[in-house]
DNA sequence: TTCTATTGTATCGGTTAGATACAATAATAC
DNA sequence: GTATTATTGTATCTAACCGATACAATAGAA
């Protein structure tokens, strides 16, 4: 979760009670693609040590999609993002006292214990697949710095963000053939190795090379462009791009 | 949803702002099978021909999980029922005062503009499938009537349950290969034919027998039995059981 | 005994995927 | 120039799976 919003003054104020849905969360799980490796957005709160996702709350005058297609855009500046949802986490337990202390302490703010940040949440967490290279991952000075981070290389995260990832995961591996994915991942024209690298990526999984090629354009979805020469001793691949609907 | 806790007494109780987490609810559901149809659980406030998916309210003190079994339990008197969560609904529109304050009426509450429960509720949507025999529904004679009803039979709906139950279905229709359908919704003993209604229900479409057939068969998880005669004129069926893990 | 509806199974054709083979390169080494 | 090497594009073989079709084996009625 993402427990602040920030103004343009140095010093940050604390998101007010009475805008919010008291006791609801969202999180967002934001996979990023550099051609290689699938990584994820996560924010670092600075001077605590402690790492999230991005999230936040939701303002009474908006709906839950809404609330987090802006909150995500706000926190990564990229907008068109598609955001999907992918379960609600809804244990009790689901608080950290100390963290969130730590994290007000820094930008002194002290609060009570029973301050309504502290309280339990219930979070939805969404997640999206984005180009690696369209974003500018502005770090918030005022608070937090954003990364990206490898899925085997994430810091420890704060609650259950880790089980969030795997969910997410789960949900992109599950529904990648019906999703088309890669359209927005690839530039405009790419090789058949390059978009293998997605699948490959995303499934965390080799594939078999003949029958990946075979499959996808058995899809009908690419056009063949010129050779892409790279120097390299071997016969060279074809450029490919996404045929226009 | 399902706005109210029971007490023995005739006079309902209101359920306690304090208790609960506000602007959340929970809703379920419930498909149960009769052998031929696929129907769900719908609550009937009385008097006020309203009708509703069972659901309810998640206390500070219980698991979003715990509180949907639980409620859903003491709605429906079933133990060991499996739930699953299938989406989050948190529209802002998600409210209906007029609705609301019909059924508290009834019952002789007077609630004010600005009650607790006629605020605007995120739910979280859970799905689960049952045997229609094992369950005897309970009409809540306080307040509702609880129902079975085929999914072409239903009567309007609350707020965005129908919506509800379409999205239930798509997720349960989706599954039915990776769940085992089937375990508990048949006798001990069936026919292929009684596996094929149980999948052709969900699916709501014709499946090929013979494909039918070969792929269960295949799948290895059916013990043969004796035949069952039907004192129909035709060559009778086996019955099969479910082999036991 | 014949007839009829249903069940269990086999078979054919089409589709898909893994495995394998192989020709066609593009640059390098000689 | 020629051989070498790694990679790419494609074809082929086999196995799995599904719809369609065919057909034998009933269980009871006519």
């Amino acid at each position: 979760m993402n427990y602040f919003i920030f103004t343009v003054m140095k010093k940050i104020v604390l998101p007010k009670k009475e805008d919010f849905i008291p006791h609801l969360a969202y999180d967002a799980v934001i996979f990023g693609f550099n051609g290689t490796e699938l990584k994820i957005v996560v924010l670092e709160y600075q001077k605590t040590n402690h790492f999230a996702l991005p999230g936040g709350f939701v303002r009474h005058n908006q709906n839950l999609d809404e609330a987090v297609y802006q909150g995500v855009q706000n926190r990564t500046g990229i907008s068109d993002i598609k955001l999907e949802q992918c379960h609600t986490f809804g244990h009790q337990n689901r608080r950290d006292k100390k963290v969130l202390k730590d994290i007000c302490e820094v930008h002194d703010h002290q609060i009570n214990d029973d301050h309504w940040l502290l309280d339990r949440f219930i979070s939805v967490c969404y997640y999206a697949l984005i180009n690696f290279e369209d974003v500018t991952l502005e770090p918030d000075e005022l608070s937090d710095s954003v990364g990206w981070y490898g899925l085997d290389e994430l810091p420890e995260l704060m609650l259950d963000h880790k089980e969030m990832v795997s969910k997410a995961l789960e949900v992109l591996q599950k529904n990648i053939d019906e999703k088309l994915v890669g359209m927005n991942l690839l530039p405009e024209k790419f090789t058949m190795k390059d978009l293998q690298n997605v699948y490959e990526s995303i499934l965390q999984k080799k594939l078999v090379r003949t029958a990946f090629q075979r499959k996808i354009l058995a899809k009908d979805i690419l056009v063949r462009h010129e050779k892409k020469y790279t120097g390299k001793a071997h016969k060279a691949p074809y450029l490919y791009s996404f045929k226009p609907v």
